[in-house]
DNA sequence: AATGAATGAGGTTTCATTCAT
DNA sequence: GATGAATGAAACCTCATTCAT
């Protein structure tokens, strides 16, 4: 008829996340459920969990927004799966055994480091936002902690020996001090962080990190 | 009186921040004013814009709902408001000029160590919730630049002198390293940090300061 | 459906305007909108923009409050909708070319002499009606306008023609007379013209509108 | 302390009616409830019952709000309290004994004539007005239906005499000519009649008018 | 008598969710 | 499996009114 409002153009303030290459158009129920997870997980990171709204995220994912209710139950629901997603990506990336605090450090850096584009800083913010879901929220405290003692233990941390407790809080300053920066470069938007260069980044950041997680430094 | 009791019983949901030294009893405008900037402080800072309401503030300064409205003209009003109380607050702290980077330092520790119930961490946090709104998001974003470059300031930093640059990105990184802690300590609420102890805290945060913003040191 | 009635009967204070043979009943978007246009137009013309509440418009048209936002954004859409939509059933009245005086004039008294509970004469009232919105305001005063000039057409009015102008003023006269009726008629309903007969109204009526339209009246 | 909102800015949404022979300064109830009263009167008459806010009423009359609750018990009260003002006023014009069809139509005309910005026209624009109090409703009904006697006694019209009574009909149509006329002219400022000189408005009126109410014209 | 602070009711709008198709 | 229509709860805000000073 013409003068309903149109959804698509009343929504979106501003930039759109839809993503081509993400949006699916057959019917296949894996399909959408990812598109949807993604899309979620992209406006949860960067907006938080109460400004994002469940129209945004089926709009992002080119997808009827009743499916969000259909395969998550509700819009915590959704999150917890986004949750439980990061965990199924940074465990094993963590999990990796025997990796040296060389590397540690190195797969550290790439999440601050990369574009704010990429997804992998995403992951990150995810960690920063509640929904007030008791449930979700002890997953994600869950989720910090276990990141918390992968890290420390590639840097000598062994729950069992009392002497090496403190790498325990070291590895956290670690972590909050990435998560600062993600959150300063990504949402803030904050000037010079936002815009400064891999190079740039890189030198400081290692020191830093050095200093809190490589206790054989003399 | 009355009811306010009442609303505040049938409000919240979870933890009432109520606070007796806070809720102001007289008709004074003034006090009025700032019972509700603190209450608004204190949820934004730990629940976020969107999840916090006008309603929970209210009831937190014990006030009818209808002030917020009257005193700062909207939400938005509100959080301005609460943003540039942040500002009045952490200014003079660092504009303290002559301030050898050892006090500035002992400065930022005590943010974070800071029971998370005081108010000084909070203000932190605040620096981190966006509204949404463009005017308050600026000043956000100013203000924590303004602080960034008096730390860098502490720490030799010159706008005029080229080679100072990489310290105002180190003094951001410590910034960074702040408001996650502060995150992760007051609204994440992860283990251990969560409920480390003053000492532990120190020591090691001490020392990746020095290497961020010392720039004598060996 | 369920609890709509309560609705309806919870909020009416005086008469309710449901009308059966408007309510819908189905789950179609294009029928909803037209009953709540229709019960809008109903409630503004005879209360006023401001007197009515978009709650009485929505148990009007046994419907749910919140499709008025859907379907026209605000309150202010509905009344700028239903400008759009006496518009759109008044121009073809009047533009049908080649009316004589005595048709107009017959057409304009049956706006003012049917019965008050016809949608008729709502449009016109609809036409003094004020929403306070820009947009809305301009459409009602283009329509007055181009209702104007299609009366005055009719009565020999050339735009071009300069000796023609004061049947401009003439016309709106006239409509200004009509309006006045409609108004005493049905939203203030003073007597004896409220319960006056058609036949009693048509005499008089005619005789001043001759006078002032038709020029070729002796 | 500078961040409440200031009223006096944030109140009027275009021209204010403040009116500077008419705020009062001292402290004399009859000379604020005049003051209350005018500027009432012009609000309710020009922008409707329900657009009015009391604080605007106030702060045109140069007066703290509290005291129309004082004064007039209510919104409703003061507009109550203009009604009545209005009749009072009049009344005895109309009333003028002896009255000529000649002077009573000079004296319709110059209501409509009027530069907008005079009284006289308001008070007709305020018998246009519903609160929706059923006793200011009441009043204004019984006013506009003395209104039409007087001007039906004028041009012969008398109660007893069965033969006259079309002539109450018509006198009511002539003041439906008058309100329409002052609504387009007024409050819709409609054009070309909007801005119509005197000169161009008298001689078609009194034509109009003459029509309506001069039995003896042949 | 008059003021400014405070209140409570009610209005519009947004949004997650459920219902039919 | 998927869609668009419809719902109800709750949020923010406005405004007439009452309370202290």
């Amino acid at each position: 008829m013409g003068n309903q409002v149109q959804e698509s153009k009343a929504l979106d303030g501003g930039a759109t996340f839809a993503d081509d290459e993400l949006v699916r158009s057959g019917r296949d129920a894996d399909v959408t459920r990812r598109a949807l997870v993604r899309a979620a997980r992209r406006r949860f990171a960067t907006e938080g969990y109460r400004a994002t709204t469940v129209r945004h995220i089926a709009a992002d994912a080119g997808v009827n927004v009743a499916l969000i209710s259909r395969y998550f139950g509700s819009k915590e629901g959704l999150f917890e799966a986004c949750m439980n997603r990061t965990v199924d990506e940074l465990d094993p990336q963590t999990r990796a055994r025997a990796s040296s605090v060389d590397e540690v450090i190195a797969r550290l850096l790439t999440h601050v480091v990369e574009a704010p584009n990429a997804d992998d800083p995403l992951q990150l913010l995810l960690l920063l936002r509640s929904s007030g879901d008791e449930n979700a929220d002890a997953i994600r405290r869950r989720t910090l902690e276990r990141f918390t003692e992968q890290l420390a233990a590639a840097a000598g941390w062994n729950a069992d020996v009392p002497a090496s407790q403190p790498l325990l809080l070291r590895a956290q300053m670690a972590i909050a001090l990435m998560l600062g920066l993600v959150m300063l470069r990504t949402a803030t938007e904050v000037q010079p962080l936002a815009s400064a260069s891999a190079d740039q980044l890189t030198e400081p950041l290692e020191r830093v990190l050095r200093v809190l997680l490589d206790t054989t430094e003399k």
